[in-house]
DNA sequence: CTTTAAAGTGAGTAATCACTCACTAATGAG
DNA sequence: CTCATTAGTGAGTGATTACTCACTTTAAAG
């Protein structure tokens, strides 16, 4: 059973379904926004430079994409689909309903596979944590479709937990906002403020995990 | 003695000493690059914009800020050392040798004024966290300045309070990571996630506080 | 080979950028 | 009032911007 999720799991670390149909410039050019925009912004990158980093005529860019803001949609967009996937598929909730399963082994599953995920595609999570705010298009579809839809379905699974007594009774909100804020700070620090560090990942998470478990264990008199 | 912090914690929450020697118009600069900064982020925000919203010519800028990024730093430079100083002042050192003083009374209270602070300063903080990533000059500033010093003094609190049994073993900083990541969790979430819902922040201090203090004690067989 | 569509090019363009400068207005000390 | 310093102005500047377009190259199907 916990293997099988994290077999399930692990597909979820890829983002592209193997770069289907495009050229080898587009890759280039898809690479070489990505880094620069991760290194100095999106407002502050130039289409020009874009296209001199990618060794492509600056032409060329607007061949794929109708503007420049089409080229960050299109490197976003899927980053941050499939950033949280794992709590929107329908696959979880059958997965969650094995009633063997433990919060904490959800936990730490969950950690375990966010953490690879971000690390893998570190520079796009950072763009799209720069520019989420920013435009109203990311921000919309951040509000109004992926949060209520992953935040409802936490917060299902925070209540199955409660419900066998494993969690403290407390709103699910505050309970998930914890649990999130546990797991996020670590996979922050661990690959933005101090990527450089010599983690250990598999310590670290126990942790986080532990931390997790006490603190929302229910108050025993 | 807690009202002696409390006190001693209020007079960090002013920004600037009553805006000395600052003519009119040059206020009138500061807020509204501010406000269009924090909307639209440093790099797409032109200096004429600036100069219209502000209700002056842009030449007006110039004599006051020699470039567009010295505006910037003239901004964002009081709140980078005033969101920290509570963790730097000398202060804090007699302040926490006092014997009597419990690690959650120095959470809560800390946790309190500092969601004041960025309360208070919500835009300023907001322009900071999307700018540091990109001006080298700020990165460092923070990487070589203030977190060595804050991260330091912080390290000497923790190990002070594990020393008296109240802490569970354990490396000072994931321990100061993870207090910092439940506090700064509620905080982001609540000023900058959803800063419209209508949050009871004494509930929530009290419930993050124990969150940590459960999460943290010591292990008990 | 021929044809056709897509990929790629780079000089060109109008708009906008941060910033300058020669100038006027306001202020405050002697 | 006089004068000197600072505050404020806005037209002007060269550089850079995102984007276009008429054109060439590539490649695969018929």
């Amino acid at each position: 059973m916990a293997e099988e999720m994290e077999q399930w799991l692990s597909s979820l670390l890829r983002l592209t379904d193997e770069e289907e149909k495009m050229t080898e410039k587009q890759i280039k050019i898809i690479q070489a926004a990505v880094d620069i925009f991760a290194d100095k912004g999106y407002a502050s990158t130039s289409t020009s430079e874009i296209a001199q980093r990618a060794g492509v005529a600056e032409g060329t860019i607007f061949r794929h994409y109708k503007t420049k803001k089409d080229l960050l949609l299109s490197i976003i967009a899927p980053v941050m689909s499939k950033l949280v996937a794992p709590f929107v598929l329908r696959d979880l909730h059958q997965v969650l309903d094995t009633e063997y399963e433990r919060f904490e082994d959800f936990l730490r599953a969950m950690m375990r596979n966010r953490l690879e995920f971000v690390v893998k595609h570190a520079p796009i999570v950072k763009i799209m944590l720069h520019e989420i705010p920013f435009h109203p298009e990311l921000q919309s579809q951040f509000k109004e479709q992926l949060f209520p839809q992953v935040g409802e379905r936490l917060k299902r699974i925070i209540t199955h937990f409660q419900s066998r007594g494993d969690l403290i009774e407390m709103p699910p909100f505050a309970l998930l906002r914890m649990s999130v804020s546990a797991i996020m700070g670590y996979i922050f620090t661990r690959c933005y403020l101090f990527p450089e560090h010599d983690w250990n990942d598999q310590e670290e998470i126990e942790r986080v995990v532990n931390f997790i478990m006490h603190g929302l264990a229910p108050r025993k008199e």
